[in-house]
DNA sequence: CCTATATCAGATCGACTGACATCT
DNA sequence: CAGATGTCAGTCTATCTGATATAG
Protein backbone atom coordinates (compact mmCIF):
# COMPACT_ATOMS: atom_id res chain seq x y z
CA UNK A 1 0.00 0.00 0.00
CA UNK A 2 3.28 2.25 0.05
CA UNK A 3 1.84 4.45 3.18
CA UNK A 4 2.66 7.84 2.00
CA UNK A 5 1.25 9.79 4.71
CA UNK A 6 3.71 12.41 6.38
CA UNK A 7 6.74 13.89 4.71
CA UNK A 8 9.43 12.26 6.76
CA UNK A 9 12.70 13.24 5.72
CA UNK A 10 15.25 11.25 3.62
CA UNK A 11 18.64 10.79 5.52
CA UNK A 12 21.21 13.37 4.15
CA UNK A 13 23.74 10.42 3.96
CA UNK A 14 21.60 8.87 1.50
CA UNK A 15 21.56 12.33 -0.58
CA UNK A 16 25.21 11.46 -0.98
CA UNK A 17 24.73 8.73 -3.06
CA UNK A 18 23.84 9.26 -6.78
CA UNK A 19 22.78 5.58 -7.44
CA UNK A 20 20.02 5.68 -4.52
CA UNK A 21 18.75 9.49 -5.46
CA UNK A 22 18.84 8.35 -9.40
CA UNK A 23 16.54 5.27 -8.21
CA UNK A 24 14.62 7.59 -6.40
CA UNK A 25 13.88 9.48 -9.25
CA UNK A 26 12.95 6.95 -11.55
CA UNK A 27 10.61 5.36 -9.15
CA UNK A 28 8.66 8.72 -8.77
CA UNK A 29 8.41 8.53 -12.59
CA UNK A 30 7.05 5.08 -12.88
CA UNK A 31 4.42 6.21 -10.39
CA UNK A 32 3.75 8.89 -12.57
CA UNK A 33 3.88 6.57 -15.94
CA UNK A 34 1.42 4.44 -15.11
CA UNK A 35 -1.76 6.77 -15.63
CA UNK A 36 -0.41 6.69 -19.31
CA UNK A 37 -1.76 3.70 -21.64
CA UNK A 38 0.72 0.98 -22.02
CA UNK A 39 1.72 1.73 -25.57
CA UNK A 40 2.53 5.21 -24.60
CA UNK A 41 5.57 4.32 -22.41
CA UNK A 42 9.38 4.74 -22.75
CA UNK A 43 10.04 1.85 -24.06
CA UNK A 44 7.94 2.33 -27.32
CA UNK A 45 9.14 5.34 -27.46
CA UNK A 46 12.50 4.39 -27.53
CA UNK A 47 11.94 1.98 -30.43
CA UNK A 48 10.33 4.79 -32.45
CA UNK A 49 13.28 6.72 -32.41
CA UNK A 50 15.82 4.01 -33.14
CA UNK A 51 13.29 3.11 -36.10
CA UNK A 52 12.97 7.15 -36.86
CA UNK A 53 17.06 7.84 -36.56
CA UNK A 54 18.82 4.77 -38.15
CA UNK A 55 15.95 3.40 -40.67
CA UNK A 56 14.05 0.08 -41.09
CA UNK A 57 16.09 -2.83 -38.38
CA UNK A 58 15.12 -5.89 -37.23
CA UNK A 59 13.38 -6.50 -33.78
CA UNK A 60 16.98 -7.70 -32.50
CA UNK A 61 19.00 -4.56 -33.38
CA UNK A 62 16.72 -2.44 -31.90
CA UNK A 63 16.98 -4.14 -28.90
CA UNK A 64 20.80 -4.33 -28.63
CA UNK A 65 20.81 -0.37 -29.20
CA UNK A 66 18.53 -0.14 -26.22
CA UNK A 67 19.68 -3.24 -24.24
CA UNK A 68 16.44 -4.91 -24.27
CA UNK A 69 15.71 -8.11 -24.25
CA UNK A 70 14.72 -9.77 -27.62
CA UNK A 71 11.85 -11.72 -25.80
CA UNK A 72 10.70 -8.46 -24.21
CA UNK A 73 11.34 -7.03 -27.75
CA UNK A 74 8.02 -8.78 -29.17
CA UNK A 75 5.82 -7.14 -26.77
CA UNK A 76 6.95 -3.68 -26.95
CA UNK A 77 6.41 -4.05 -30.65
CA UNK A 78 3.28 -5.73 -30.32
CA UNK A 79 1.36 -2.83 -28.81
CA UNK A 80 3.25 -0.46 -31.49
CA UNK A 81 1.91 -2.20 -34.08
CA UNK A 82 -1.87 -2.49 -32.25
CA UNK A 83 -1.97 0.99 -31.81
CA UNK A 84 -0.89 1.33 -35.52
CA UNK A 85 2.59 3.01 -34.75
CA UNK A 86 5.20 0.36 -36.61
CA UNK A 87 4.55 -1.97 -39.87
CA UNK A 88 6.01 -5.62 -38.89
CA UNK A 89 6.92 -6.05 -42.51
CA UNK A 90 9.59 -8.99 -43.42
CA UNK A 91 12.91 -7.89 -44.62
CA UNK A 92 12.86 -9.33 -48.01
CA UNK A 93 17.09 -10.07 -47.72
CA UNK A 94 16.79 -12.23 -44.97
CA UNK A 95 13.37 -13.48 -44.26
CA UNK A 96 13.99 -14.35 -40.42
CA UNK A 97 13.87 -10.50 -39.60
CA UNK A 98 11.34 -8.02 -39.58
CA UNK A 99 12.17 -4.57 -41.14
CA UNK A 100 10.00 -2.61 -38.64
CA UNK A 101 9.81 1.13 -40.26
CA UNK A 102 7.17 3.92 -38.36
CA UNK A 103 4.04 4.78 -39.68
CA UNK A 104 3.06 8.33 -40.66
CA UNK A 105 0.84 8.07 -37.36
CA UNK A 106 3.81 6.31 -35.62
CA UNK A 107 6.26 9.45 -36.80
CA UNK A 108 3.61 11.94 -35.87
CA UNK A 109 3.24 10.17 -32.66
CA UNK A 110 7.15 10.03 -31.70
CA UNK A 111 7.52 13.93 -32.85
CA UNK A 112 4.23 14.47 -30.06
CA UNK A 113 5.61 12.59 -27.35
CA UNK A 114 9.59 13.95 -27.51
CA UNK A 115 8.17 17.55 -27.69
CA UNK A 116 5.42 16.80 -24.72
CA UNK A 117 8.80 15.40 -22.75
CA UNK A 118 10.42 18.21 -23.92
CA UNK A 119 8.47 21.18 -23.09
CA UNK A 120 6.78 19.86 -19.58
CA UNK A 121 9.35 17.97 -17.84
CA UNK A 122 7.67 16.71 -14.78
CA UNK A 123 10.18 15.09 -13.39
CA UNK A 124 12.82 17.32 -13.61
CA UNK A 125 10.32 20.15 -12.62
CA UNK A 126 11.91 21.39 -10.29
CA UNK A 127 14.98 22.44 -12.24
CA UNK A 128 15.64 25.30 -15.05
CA UNK A 129 15.96 25.10 -17.96
CA UNK A 130 19.78 25.72 -17.56
CA UNK A 131 20.05 23.29 -14.85
CA UNK A 132 18.27 20.52 -16.78
CA UNK A 133 20.54 20.95 -19.86
CA UNK A 134 23.71 20.24 -17.80
CA UNK A 135 22.06 17.29 -15.99
CA UNK A 136 21.34 16.05 -19.34
CA UNK A 137 25.18 16.28 -19.76
CA UNK A 138 26.26 14.77 -17.28
CA UNK A 139 23.74 11.85 -17.10
CA UNK A 140 25.07 11.15 -20.85
CA UNK A 141 28.19 11.68 -20.21
CA UNK A 142 28.36 8.79 -17.37
CA UNK A 143 26.56 6.73 -19.45
CA UNK A 144 28.62 6.58 -22.02
CA UNK A 145 31.85 5.46 -19.52
CA UNK A 146 29.34 2.52 -18.28
CA UNK A 147 27.88 1.72 -21.63
CA UNK A 148 29.63 2.50 -24.70
CA UNK A 149 27.01 2.56 -27.15
CA UNK A 150 26.57 7.10 -26.76
CA UNK A 151 27.56 8.48 -29.91
CA UNK A 152 30.67 11.11 -30.11
CA UNK A 153 28.61 13.68 -30.38
CA UNK A 154 26.82 13.40 -26.94
CA UNK A 155 30.00 12.35 -25.25
CA UNK A 156 31.44 16.00 -25.84
CA UNK A 157 31.87 17.96 -22.51
CA UNK B 1 19.35 -13.10 -23.18
CA UNK B 2 19.89 -9.65 -23.68
CA UNK B 3 22.08 -9.77 -26.94
CA UNK B 4 25.03 -7.23 -26.19
CA UNK B 5 27.15 -8.02 -29.23
CA UNK B 6 27.89 -4.77 -31.28
CA UNK B 7 28.13 -1.05 -29.67
CA UNK B 8 25.41 0.04 -31.53
CA UNK B 9 24.45 4.22 -30.92
CA UNK B 10 21.80 4.96 -29.13
CA UNK B 11 19.71 7.70 -31.25
CA UNK B 12 20.48 11.43 -30.39
CA UNK B 13 16.43 11.87 -29.68
CA UNK B 14 16.86 9.79 -26.85
CA UNK B 15 19.69 11.66 -25.28
CA UNK B 16 17.40 14.55 -24.81
CA UNK B 17 15.11 12.41 -22.99
CA UNK B 18 16.49 12.38 -18.75
CA UNK B 19 13.89 9.96 -17.78
CA UNK B 20 15.43 7.74 -20.63
CA UNK B 21 19.04 8.01 -20.03
CA UNK B 22 18.51 7.70 -16.17
CA UNK B 23 16.72 4.52 -16.67
CA UNK B 24 19.34 2.95 -18.90
CA UNK B 25 21.55 3.88 -15.87
CA UNK B 26 19.65 2.89 -13.48
CA UNK B 27 19.46 -0.68 -15.34
CA UNK B 28 23.30 -0.44 -15.63
CA UNK B 29 23.62 -0.32 -11.91
CA UNK B 30 21.10 -3.27 -11.28
CA UNK B 31 23.37 -5.48 -13.76
CA UNK B 32 26.52 -4.44 -11.71
CA UNK B 33 24.95 -4.90 -8.07
CA UNK B 34 24.02 -8.78 -9.12
CA UNK B 35 26.87 -9.72 -8.57
CA UNK B 36 27.18 -8.53 -4.76
CA UNK B 37 24.93 -10.49 -1.86
CA UNK B 38 21.53 -9.66 -1.65
CA UNK B 39 21.63 -8.36 1.95
CA UNK B 40 24.30 -5.34 0.52
CA UNK B 41 22.44 -4.14 -1.99
CA UNK B 42 21.07 -0.58 -1.81
CA UNK B 43 17.98 -0.75 0.52
CA UNK B 44 19.50 -2.16 2.86
CA UNK B 45 21.84 0.45 3.28
CA UNK B 46 19.15 2.69 2.73
CA UNK B 47 17.35 1.11 5.88
CA UNK B 48 20.24 1.22 8.11
CA UNK B 49 21.04 5.20 7.01
CA UNK B 50 17.85 5.98 8.66
CA UNK B 51 18.53 4.30 11.79
CA UNK B 52 21.59 5.48 11.89
CA UNK B 53 20.34 8.86 11.11
CA UNK B 54 16.79 9.21 12.64
CA UNK B 55 17.57 6.40 15.77
CA UNK B 56 15.42 3.52 16.27
CA UNK B 57 11.93 3.38 14.26
CA UNK B 58 9.39 1.30 13.33
CA UNK B 59 9.88 -0.43 9.98
CA UNK B 60 6.60 1.15 9.02
CA UNK B 61 8.43 5.13 9.61
CA UNK B 62 11.48 3.35 7.83
CA UNK B 63 9.12 2.71 4.51
CA UNK B 64 7.76 5.84 4.58
CA UNK B 65 11.25 8.18 4.18
CA UNK B 66 12.15 5.40 1.70
CA UNK B 67 8.74 4.72 0.13
CA UNK B 68 9.37 1.28 0.43
CA UNK B 69 6.24 -0.90 0.88
CA UNK B 70 5.40 -1.72 4.53
CA UNK B 71 5.27 -5.26 3.52
CA UNK B 72 8.47 -5.68 1.07
CA UNK B 73 10.19 -3.73 4.35
CA UNK B 74 9.62 -7.25 6.55
CA UNK B 75 12.27 -8.92 3.63
CA UNK B 76 14.55 -6.04 4.02
CA UNK B 77 15.13 -6.17 7.75
CA UNK B 78 14.81 -9.61 7.66
CA UNK B 79 17.85 -9.51 5.61
CA UNK B 80 19.32 -7.05 7.73
CA UNK B 81 18.71 -9.05 10.57
CA UNK B 82 20.26 -12.39 9.59
CA UNK B 83 23.80 -10.33 8.89
CA UNK B 84 23.51 -8.85 12.22
CA UNK B 85 23.01 -5.30 11.34
CA UNK B 86 20.26 -4.62 12.77
CA UNK B 87 18.07 -5.77 15.87
CA UNK B 88 14.42 -6.30 15.73
CA UNK B 89 13.54 -5.19 19.61
CA UNK B 90 9.92 -4.45 20.40
CA UNK B 91 9.09 -0.94 21.24
CA UNK B 92 8.01 -0.97 24.82
CA UNK B 93 5.84 1.80 24.76
CA UNK B 94 4.01 0.31 21.83
CA UNK B 95 4.18 -3.40 21.66
CA UNK B 96 3.01 -3.25 17.84
CA UNK B 97 6.00 -1.57 16.43
CA UNK B 98 9.33 -2.74 16.24
CA UNK B 99 12.12 -0.27 17.63
CA UNK B 100 14.43 -0.88 15.01
CA UNK B 101 18.23 -0.23 15.92
CA UNK B 102 21.16 -1.10 13.84
CA UNK B 103 24.07 -3.29 15.73
CA UNK B 104 27.74 -2.34 16.08
CA UNK B 105 28.35 -4.38 13.37
CA UNK B 106 25.94 -2.96 11.37
CA UNK B 107 27.52 0.83 12.29
CA UNK B 108 30.76 -0.28 11.13
CA UNK B 109 29.50 -1.50 7.93
CA UNK B 110 27.06 1.13 6.74
CA UNK B 111 29.61 3.50 7.60
CA UNK B 112 31.94 1.14 5.22
CA UNK B 113 29.40 1.11 2.63
CA UNK B 114 28.90 4.49 2.28
CA UNK B 115 33.06 4.89 2.07
CA UNK B 116 33.29 2.47 -0.58
CA UNK B 117 30.68 3.88 -2.98
CA UNK B 118 31.58 7.59 -2.40
CA UNK B 119 35.17 6.17 -2.87
CA UNK B 120 34.71 4.32 -5.84
CA UNK B 121 31.50 5.70 -8.24
CA UNK B 122 31.20 3.08 -10.06
CA UNK B 123 28.16 4.28 -11.92
CA UNK B 124 29.46 7.59 -12.37
CA UNK B 125 32.82 5.96 -12.88
CA UNK B 126 33.21 8.59 -16.29
CA UNK B 127 32.75 11.66 -14.52
CA UNK B 128 35.56 13.70 -12.40
CA UNK B 129 34.76 15.13 -8.76
CA UNK B 130 33.48 18.03 -9.32
CA UNK B 131 30.79 16.62 -12.52
CA UNK B 132 29.75 13.81 -9.40
CA UNK B 133 28.88 16.65 -6.97
CA UNK B 134 26.86 19.19 -9.55
CA UNK B 135 24.91 16.34 -10.38
CA UNK B 136 24.25 14.85 -7.35
CA UNK B 137 22.75 18.61 -6.74
CA UNK B 138 20.99 18.69 -9.26
CA UNK B 139 19.24 15.26 -8.85
CA UNK B 140 18.52 15.92 -5.15
CA UNK B 141 16.77 19.35 -6.33
CA UNK B 142 14.84 17.37 -8.74
CA UNK B 143 13.62 14.77 -6.25
CA UNK B 144 12.62 17.67 -3.43
CA UNK B 145 10.39 18.68 -5.99
CA UNK B 146 8.76 15.61 -7.00
CA UNK B 147 8.91 14.19 -3.61
CA UNK B 148 8.80 16.63 -0.91
CA UNK B 149 10.77 15.20 1.51
CA UNK B 150 14.50 16.06 1.03
CA UNK B 151 15.77 18.37 3.97
CA UNK B 152 16.07 22.21 3.57
CA UNK B 153 19.88 22.17 3.67
CA UNK B 154 20.03 19.64 0.97
CA UNK B 155 18.07 21.75 -1.41
CA UNK B 156 19.64 24.41 -1.40
CA UNK B 157 21.87 25.50 -4.62
C1' DC C 1 -15.27 -0.59 17.91
C1' DC C 2 -11.86 1.46 14.96
C1' DT C 3 -7.06 2.23 13.78
C1' DA C 4 -2.06 1.08 13.37
C1' DT C 5 1.74 -2.38 12.93
C1' DA C 6 3.88 -6.37 11.15
C1' DT C 7 3.29 -10.18 8.29
C1' DC C 8 1.89 -13.18 4.55
C1' DA C 9 -0.20 -14.78 0.10
C1' DG C 10 -0.70 -13.35 -4.27
C1' DA C 11 -1.06 -10.13 -8.55
C1' DT C 12 1.65 -7.61 -11.78
C1' DC C 13 5.62 -6.00 -14.14
C1' DG C 14 10.38 -5.70 -15.75
C1' DA C 15 14.36 -8.41 -16.88
C1' DC C 16 16.17 -12.59 -18.00
C1' DT C 17 16.69 -18.00 -19.44
C1' DG C 18 15.90 -21.97 -22.26
C1' DA C 19 13.68 -24.03 -25.89
C1' DC C 20 11.81 -24.10 -30.46
C1' DA C 21 10.43 -23.23 -35.49
C1' DT C 22 12.04 -20.84 -39.32
C1' DC C 23 15.32 -19.10 -42.26
C1' DT C 24 20.46 -18.24 -44.00
C1' DC D 1 25.31 -28.63 -40.80
C1' DA D 2 25.97 -24.26 -37.60
C1' DG D 3 24.17 -19.71 -36.59
C1' DA D 4 20.70 -15.93 -36.53
C1' DT D 5 15.86 -14.31 -35.75
C1' DG D 6 11.42 -14.08 -33.69
C1' DT D 7 8.51 -16.25 -30.36
C1' DC D 8 6.89 -18.50 -26.24
C1' DA D 9 6.87 -20.55 -21.60
C1' DG D 10 8.68 -19.96 -17.40
C1' DT D 11 11.86 -17.90 -13.58
C1' DC D 12 13.17 -14.09 -10.56
C1' DT D 13 12.87 -9.65 -8.71
C1' DA D 14 10.60 -5.33 -7.46
C1' DT D 15 6.35 -3.14 -6.46
C1' DC D 16 1.97 -3.11 -4.96
C1' DT D 17 -2.92 -5.26 -3.06
C1' DG D 18 -5.65 -7.61 0.16
C1' DA D 19 -6.17 -10.21 4.24
C1' DT D 20 -5.03 -11.46 9.00
C1' DA D 21 -3.25 -11.44 13.87
C1' DT D 22 -2.02 -8.53 17.43
C1' DA D 23 -1.73 -4.27 19.99
C1' DG D 24 -3.40 0.34 21.07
Amino acid sequence: MQTDGGDLPLPESLLRVAPFVMLQLVRAGRRLAERMPAGARLPQVAVLACLEEFGPQSQREVGRRLRFDPSDMVRIVDLLERDGHVARRRDPDDRRRYALAPTAAGRRWLGERLDAIESRPVLLAGLDEAERERLLQLLVKALAHVDGRVPQESRAV
